[in-house]
DNA sequence: GTTTAGGGTTCG
């Protein structure tokens, strides 16, 4: 970039320091500290002629004095100029020392580098000197003093210094500083509701310190080209203010960045838009050195899935190659993309008109089998519509979703971007030189159209040999370092066993470990809910639909008892069915304080109700138990129908323990201030034994010393998921699954598990013929930040 | 010259 001059100033007023600039005592300049956002004002003493280094560049050397600092020992230093920041300021140094005497010249320069000097000086000249090159960026200011010409002038230069990064953990409110860092979470740049496009960048450093950018520009161009968690990326002049009381980082003027590639042993080379950067072998160095901090400490996971991969609730990011694109409706738009492998799943087809659908006709039905439909939503219309077809892109955060048609008895798997860039989603463009990009074309290259019959063969890429470049140093690094999954919520003080000793000690031991997790049981995690009776300590299935079903068409058999019907402490209503076969209903409401309640507050009783309706009134009542009439009480039906229903879930007693008794004593709860109609508080005077929902699952844990088989029993506390809701909330379970993958992600080889902190117990269980030691996890959690 | 967003999944 020219050098320009960028202000000229009339009168003796101020000077025009940026806000964050301040004054730095030369005595304080140390070779390594951060200066960006000091300045070192003087006068110019002495200067040299311009000249030339060997490589052409131009050079130019003048002295600075601190005048406010005469009687201090060191008041002088030597500033080195490098490029055409040299010349014009050569330029202006000289007409005016032609025009007044030198020392009247005010000389400020910021955003330099400080270089200590090999030798101690033996005169009054700072042990280090001060160097400025040529790029865009910190200024040098000049002021001349209105006395000596008639018209005084500031004139300000725009300078490169080499520049000093702050480190994370040292960012100030209020300044404009240089950093560096690795990218934990990206936004990809997307249109936001002002001018500019928006990208969101959260960096990390050796510090552990986090840093979210709001990064905003005009031009696509300027914002970090960043494809992966895990890049590496240097900004500068990024201004740095507090939010929430959290340091936040957002453009300023001038910003720039460039981005790297995180991968170990990969080339640096800076991805940028502008044409001139500064790049020196220092700088490279700190790339490679963030490489193999972030090898061990920053978890890229998910990043490798293929449409082979994909399993239904999960989110993930894909990296294909445009093949066919069509509007929709107004809020959303089509993509028709592949990556070479085929998805085992069905895939849903959006129907669009054909004279809607852009792309090549003979491709896309060669492709029939292979290319998926991702519909894309709301803010991401506008950037899906202006993609060229033939481009590759990589989508990130595809919703794929589980869905049955109603002409459909077969299910099938639908990709979404929904609206919204939560968790980054959004759509990226990359250039045909990623790497990535490179190998997806080769595959697809070689993928047969012709074969498309015998697709269920092909399979994604081998990802061991993706991760061929992992070094010995960084396996070692993620063995030491790597942050756990899963955290401790108590006995922190315990220190680590390896599990080769927990296997040869005899139980029972209570142990805490680091471990990977190299598989679990059950895979299809809805297998993993169990029912546990806290009594009798027995395990039993959550019983299905059908057995509910089945016990309600039993008892429809028996009719509601007329005497039965309102009570001192319920109200009656009953009816018939239409249906070809008549039945009759009857609903019990609990009254309070002998008034009937809003039904939201209200707990019913209802005999000879269907699956369908007792489901429906649940919805609307606030617990619904179905019951039968006997001769001269209502009661309960077979334990293996659930007692009571409230919400979403359906409470079950256990029939060993449980001795059911008359419902009236309901009316002792109804009486309460505010009846709350806990299922606890039902189950105990109903004289039920509520069972408890829980999770059950065996995972096989890893170190470096054995293996061993660990049971999870679980109601809420490890997965911070309630085991009673998973069965019927499908945003719950999509929310294991995504926990199960960080745990313990598809496809990777151990060293690249995550590390799980753990609390095991060991306990003996009497067989036939011998004891068998058994272990179990405790008082253990899924870490904040995983899901 | 200011604003945008300010990470933490879903209407479809």
């Amino acid at each position: 970039m020219p050098v320009q001059l960028l202000k000229i100033i009339e009168g003796q007023s101020e000077i025009p320091l940026p806000s964050h600039l301040q004054k730095e005592n030369l005595k304080h300049l140390q070779e390594g500290c951060d200066h960006t956002n000091k300045y070192i004002q003087g006068v110019v003493t002495l200067s040299y002629p311009l000249t030339k280094l060997r490589d052409g560049t131009d050079f130019f050397k003048i002295v600075v004095q601190d005048s406010d600092n005469l009687g201090s020992q060191i008041n002088s230093i030597n500033v080195l100029i490098y490029g055409k920041m040299a010349e014009d300021c050569a330029k202006i140094l000289h007409q005016g020392v032609k025009k007044t005497t030198k020392t009247y010249e005010t000389f400020i320069v910021a955003g330099f580098k400080v270089i200590k000097l090999p030798a101690a000086r033996e005169d009054d000249r700072h042990n280090c000197h001060l160097e400025v090159s040529e790029e865009a960026g910190s200024a040098i200011y000049i002021y001349t003093k209105p006395r000596t010409t008639a018209a005084s002038e500031t004139a300000s230069v725009s300078v490169a210094p080499k520049y000093v990064y702050t480190p994370l953990n040292h960012l100030k409110d209020g300044t404009v500083v240089n950093l560096y860092g690795v990218v934990k979470f990206f936004k990809p740049p997307y249109i936001s509701k002002g001018t500019d496009y928006c990208s969101i960048v959260t960096l990390v450093d050796p510090s552990n310190v986090k840093l979210t950018c709001s990064l905003f520009s005009g031009n696509l161009d300027s914002l970090p080209k960043i494809y992966k968690v895990g890049d590496i990326v240097r900004f500068h002049r990024i201004k740095i203010r507090e939010y929430n009381g959290q340091m936040q980082g957002i453009t300023s003027g001038g910003f720039a960045s460039l981005t790297f590639d995180g991968t170990v042993g990969a080339p640096v080379v800076p991805r940028t838009s502008s044409r001139v950067y500064t790049f020196i072998d220092e700088e490279q160095k700190t790339v490679e050195e963030l490489r193999i901090w972030a090898a061990s400490n920053i978890s890229i996971s998910g990043s490798a899935t293929k449409l082979s991969d994909v399993q239904p609730m999960l989110f993930f990011d894909l990296t294909c190659q445009l093949v066919g694109k069509a509007k929709v409706d107004g809020s959303s738009f089509l993509l028709k993309v592949w990556d070479g492998t085929k998805c085992p799943y069905r895939t849903w087809k959006v129907p669009v008109e054909a004279k809607d659908l852009e792309g090549e006709k003979v491709l896309l039905h060669q492709l029939r089998n292979l290319a998926v439909d991702i519909l894309v939503y709301d803010n991401h219309v506008q950037l899906a519509e202006s993609l060229k077809i033939g481009s590759f892109l990589r989508i990130y955060s595809i919703h794929v979703k589980q869905a049955s048609a109603d002409n459909e008895d077969v299910s099938h798997m639908e990709f979404h971007l929904h609206g919204g860039t939560c968790y980054g989603r959004g759509i990226g463009l990359l250039p045909e030189s990623n790497p990535d990009v490179k190998e997806l074309k080769e595959f697809l290259e070689s993928v047969n159209l012709t074969d498309s019959q015998n697709m269920e063969s092909m399979c994604s890429m081998d990802i061991d040999s993706t991760f061929g470049n992992v070094t010995d140093l960084e396996l070692h690094l993620q063995r030491c370092q790597q942050l756990s999954v899963t955290v401790l919520t108590d006995h922190q003080d315990l220190s680590t066993t390896e599990l080769k000793t927990i296997t040869n000690n005899a139980a029972p031991q209570q142990y805490r470990i680091r471990a990977k997790l190299r598989t679990y049981k059950p895979q299809k995690l809805h297998q993993s809910v169990k029912l546990h009776c806290s009594k009798c300590n027995s395990l039993q299935e959550v019983p299905d639909r059908d057995d509910f079903d089945f016990i309600l068409h039993g008892s429809a058999g028996t009719a509601p008892n007329p005497e039965l019907h309102n009570t001192s402490w319920y109200e009656s209503v009953t009816w018939t069915t239409q249906e070809q076969k008549q039945r009759e209903i009857a609903i019990h409401f609990v009254k309070h304080d002998e008034m009937l309640q809003h039904p939201e507050d209200t707990l019913i009783m209802i005999e000879g109700g269907t699956l369908k309706e007792i489901w429906k009134l649940t919805k609307k009542f606030k617990c619904v138990i179905p019951v039968r009439s006997t001769e001269d009480d209502l009661e309960l039906l077979d334990l293996s129908a659930p007692f009571l229903l409230k919400g979403n879930v359906k409470y079950y007693g256990c029939k060993q323990c449980s001795t059911p008794k008359p419902m009236k004593n309901l009316s002792s709860i109804a009486a309460e201030q505010q009846p709350s109609w806990e299922p606890t508080e039902i189950a105990q005077v109903l004289g039920i034994q509520l069972l408890q929902y829980v999770f059950i699952m065996k995972f096989t844990l890893v170190d470096e010393t054995a293996s061993l088989n660990a049971y999870l029993f679980d109601h809420e506390k490890f997965f911070q998921i309630p085991a009673s809701e998973i069965l019927t909330n499908n945003f719950l379970q999509e929310k294991m699954q995504m926990t199960m993958n960080t745990l313990c992600p598809p496809g990777r080889k151990l060293g690249e598990l995550p590390w799980l902190e753990c609390f095991i117990k060991s306990y003996n269980v009497r067989g036939a013929m011998e004891n068998q030691v058994y272990y179990q996890i405790f008082d253990t959690t899924i870490a904040e930040d995983v899901v």
